[in-house]
DNA sequence: ACCAAAGACTTACACTGTAACCATGGACTT
DNA sequence: AAGTCCATGGTTACAGTGTAAGTCTTTGGT
């Protein structure tokens, strides 16, 4: 029975959201899986809604940063790829993350090696913020999709519709969510390799030093 | 005082989720609105999550298709635009799209008249969903974010950072939520250009052809 | 030994979703 | 005209929520 503490009730938050959901988590419950009362809580948490934002900061800083290499390609990728694997891990969570913007110093780490990526990709700056945003949105959505998604059962039959009426539709292939999501990560960054102005890759000894820049 | 219906309580719950926001949105709220007790509702709603998931089809079907024009990119980007323009004017309501997966008639109206702009662009098959959903996502996430992002006073300044620790925070320039939004969907743009096969725009012969098909 | 403060507990209030049951009025059958 | 049914809405009740306010209890400093 250690104390009580600040991350002690984060991480026993972050344990009842990852059992039971977001709707499971409730102040007395916390309070029970720490043996003690619920209000005893607030005197390290203001609120229930700072408790969220906490657990979304904490959730976040799980994100593994991937050291960055000469292929700003794979980084994105790789950096997009373990937002993916660590929102998976929390499917309560991550509910917390499409409302919730993050100025934490974790958020800000992230965030610093995105823009990071992208300068080694060539982009220009009035774009990278935006750029990245979007592939953020799409991981966090996609996160979202993927878990709620297979709630429902198995996804609808599109091939089982009125073909006058969704031509398209019908005729669509569904992919498994993980090819999707890599789609989806190819249009991305295609979209940054178009945006970027020079066509050809950056000569090898401005890309080292970009590198070495920190 | 019109009769009680399904639709009128939808319409009620949806106006008190304009006004007061999700959290505003309680079943004895709704009832009071229409004049009546909070049980007599589940004579038309089992539960409320079934309403909120109505709610969620009901604001979906505001969202106007475009006609589709001879330019692609531009249907594209007035789709999402609409989508846009929808959710933020109900911003509440907006909370409850990133987790509810459309499989409504409406939902399906729309996702049909994206694939059929894909289809314009040359866009291949196995990529046309994966494409929009990323699409979706992005404009989803895009108008989460500025409806939130406005409510924190005003966007934290990253010029105020440590400049060893975020040297590209630092000279990011954070541009407005609507000129984030148009960078976003230009890089979503160049992305399906440069995942069409032909390089070439399609001649515009076959461009009528396809328009004709429905 | 005393005091102060910090930490946890108790009680209480207004509110939530919804299960179970009850009242009523009008339509339909006979 | 009488009787039946049932759709519509009301009532009560229960378990659970976040949290304001006040109270005990333990602990550390002097």
């Amino acid at each position: 029975m250690g104390k009580l503490s600040r991350e002690a009730i984060v991480e026993a938050a972050v344990r009842r959201i990852d059992a039971e959901g977001l709707d499971g988590l409730s102040m007395r419950r916390v309070g029970k899986d720490l043996g003690v009362e619920a209000m005893s809580l607030y005197r390290y948490v203001p609120n229930k809604t700072a408790l969220l934002d906490a657990i979304h900061a904490s959730v976040l800083e799980e994100v593994q940063i991937p050291a960055p290499t000469h292929d700003w390609k794979s980084d994105a990728r790789r950096l997009a790829t373990s937002l993916l694997d660590t929102l998976l891990k929390h499917p309560g969570a991550m509910e917390l993350f499409p409302t919730r913007p993050a100025y934490t110093e974790g958020s800000l780490d992230r965030l610093e090696a995105s823009l990071a990526i992208l300068e080694r990709a060539g982009m220009p700056e009035p774009l990278r913020l935006a750029a990245m945003q979007s592939l953020y949105l799409f991981v966090v959505g996609h996160a979202l999709f993927e878990t709620h998604a297979s709630k429902v059962g198995d996804d609808l039959d599109y091939r089982s519709l009125p073909a006058g009426r969704y031509p398209n539709l019908r005729k669509a292939s569904v992919p498994a969510a993980r090819q999707s999501f890599r789609h989806g990560l190819d249009v991305w960054v295609r979209g940054v390799e178009a945006s970027a102005p020079q066509e050809e890759p950056q000569s090898l000894t401005s890309r080292l030093r970009s590198l070495r820049r920190r």
